[in-house]
DNA sequence: ATATCGATTATCT
DNA sequence: GATAATCGATATG
């Protein structure tokens, strides 16, 4: 269960602190709550996995060869949502970095739910038997996307700065322990560069690890 | 427990 | 026409 539930009265993180470096927005988006509210429901859930795409310089990045239509949110101001959808059958769910005008970008790759757990197992179209079953609504970047109802259609391009816009990034107090740092998964360009950030121990990240850390 | 595979489509070469 | 920042199912030890 949730070790704790964001007050009602948290606030967006301010655009500044996505206007720098890729990975250092990672790394301190770990710990930060990621809120979703629409229609008098509250989803909150809090970030416990991240990647880093650079810009113009990493080859696996989207933006490695430059602005088109799909990428064009990554070269725009910070705090502003990039959804991409992957494989034919998936979404996936970035923020923009970097001041305007230069691309970078944190995907965020698993969540831990806090508050409306029951909506995402819906969404999900999966019924909770047991808390082991927790991982499967928020762990990996296209299931946290479909807990959340995260589309391109609904989402890219949207502010995560602003309570207004309903999808949003919070700070609730909580203080990201036992960081690791390693490389990034599913690509084959670039692999080797460790750009993933992570809450080590955390049962809620994805891949193939379930206990020890 | 790890490994392999098929699904399914927007985007880019 | 090939590819892809994934997932869920199936196969095998």
């Amino acid at each position: 269960m949730p070790e704790s539930v964001p007050s009602a009265r948290m606030k967006p993180l301010a655009r500044v602190f996505f206007a720098r470096n890729p990975r250092r927005v990672a790394r301190e988006l770990l710990g930060k709550v990621l809120v979703r509210e629409s229609a008098g429901s509250r989803l909150t859930a809090r970030i416990v996995e991240v990647e880093a795409y650079l810009g113009e310089k990493d080859s696996a990045a989207h933006s490695a060869a430059g602005k088109t239509l799909r990428n064009a949110v990554l070269f725009g101001p910070p705090g502003y949502a990039y959804v991409y959808f992957i494989y034919g059958n998936h979404y996936c769910l970035n923020v923009s970095c970097e001041p305007e005008g230069r691309a970078g970008g944190v995907l965020f790759r698993a969540l831990e739910p806090l508050t409306g757990i029951e909506a995402m197992a819906e969404s999900r179209g999966v019924t909770l038997h047991n808390a082991k079953d927790w991982p499967r609504l928020t762990s990996g970047p296209g299931r946290l996307s479909e807990a959340f109802g995260i589309t391109r259609a609904r989402d890219n391009g949207r502010d995560l700065t602003s309570a207004e816009s309903g999808l949003w990034i919070g700070d609730d107090g909580y203080r990201a322990r036992r960081i690791v740092v390693g490389p990034r998964i599913g690509i084959t360009k670039a692999a080797a560069m460790p750009l993933r950030y992570y809450l080590g121990r955390n049962l809620f990240v994805s891949g193939p690890r379930l206990r020890k850390g």
